[in-house]
DNA sequence: GCAGAAACGAGAGCGGTGCTCTCGAAACGG
DNA sequence: CCGTTTCGAGAGCACCGCTCTCGTTTCTGC
């Protein structure tokens, strides 16, 4: 897909439908829900055929990857703004910042939120450009761990919780023990396990308020994982 | 769907047709997943016409229905059956039991895994019918929890945290406190949290064995909620 | 400035889906 | 035994993703 920044008539044009195709997708998936996405459909809202929707996406799939690439992104700089105006030294309030700004943004965009951190479509299998934009959220958090952790440094941990987490471990030099980074993850977890069991229907007749809930829930685990 | 419990031979034949389509549904369903099941392919492996498995479930929803509720009911016994083993007053053991047998359910059945607890298919609405086994999964941890509490006893917590947790404090006679039950529904969301990250593929480059990291988090959270 | 190349939109068509309707055969019950 | 109910099969409808062709429009190199 070459897209000259500022080309002849044809590449803005081009551009700009392109564009016009994903808000309608967008529109589209809020009512309908991801997997009853019909390229049909937006052709029709579009005004025009069907085969012409496969100028600009080459099949269904990679429109959806285009919107979950937009979800990733749009959640990210989400959070990456929220969390950018704590001090910097307060690093419980940047994670309980990461967290509700998280919920909220899943509340407000419950099918984008369920397109990229919910069940995947069943043949799909993500593309390669979908994991970068995907890191940006878990890297912001890894960061307020790795700040609050700053005067440490250890040696490669040989346990079996190590070895388990060693991916993570490397990625952040080592500088965070395996057993604070397993708590990381245990809150990394529980947040996406609440806003799944929030949007999801199972908190009927169980939990009235999940908005106190989870703001309770995210100072509980600051308290717990930062020190 | 009226099924006489030993009449006529037509009768067993129902009975026999309806759970070869569960079956032939179920296996369509491990390889395909959820969304991409097809009435008439399982017609086809059953060698009918697809208007014929319309005789023994009204739409395609309705078999859903019928695979949702299955699994609900055998996720539940297999959890009911590890915890039973346990001695009564060991409720952390209890609680871990629920919490692996869990997570080795959902590894060995993903798809039906996904398909209760991952989410919701678009338009389709949870009919009452899967409301019920839905809940013996949660009610056998909401069991330990009381029994691990079972010389306390306070009155209605009018807090916000209280107000917000209203129907499960009811439900539990108010023998558990409010900050108590807000800590075993986050292990509740955690463990589901962490299935879903593993089971959703967003654990590459992070967790390389997340059966470690699991039984980990297991014990930590048993520690954590239980006395 | 113009001819060839590339991009584009529309339409027809293929095989697939869920679902409905009709029709003849089979099993049931009085 | 005969009327009623149940059942399977087939045709058909509207939809889907996707492919191919064909005439038109835009771009590009000479």
């Amino acid at each position: 897909m070459p897209e000259k920044p500022a080309g002849g008539v044809r590449a803005r044009v081009r551009a700009e439908l392109t564009a016009e195709i994903k808000a309608a997708a967008r529109r589209q998936l809020a009512t309908e829900g991801a997997s009853s996405l019909s390229l049909r459909a937006i052709a029709r809202e579009l005004g025009m055929a069907s085969s012409a929707i496969y100028r600009y996406f080459a099949s269904r799939d990679e429109l959806l990857t285009a919107l979950i690439i937009d979800a990733y992104e749009d959640v990210a700089s989400h959070i990456e703004a929220a969390e950018s105006q704590c001090e910097r030294a307060d690093h419980r309030g940047r994670f309980v910042a990461i967290a509700t700004t998280l919920r909220s943004w899943a509340v407000a965009n419950p099918n984008e939120y369920a397109l990229i951190y919910g069940t995947p479509v069943p043949g799909y299998a993500a593309p390669t450009d979908t994991i970068d934009p995907a890191t940006r959220v878990p890297i912001t958090l890894l960061t307020v761990l790795v700040e609050s952790h700053v005067s440490e440094t250890s040696e490669p941990d040989e346990s079996d919780l190590g070895q388990a987490l060693a991916d993570v471990l490397v990625f952040t030099n080592h500088s965070v023990p395996a057993d604070a980074m397993a708590l990381a993850i245990e809150a990394w977890a529980e947040i996406f396990g609440l806003i799944n069991l929030e949007m999801f229907g199972h908190f009927k007749n169980a939990v009235t308020n999940p908005s106190v809930m989870f703001n309770h829930a995210a100072n509980s685990m600051a308290e717990r994982i930062l020190p």
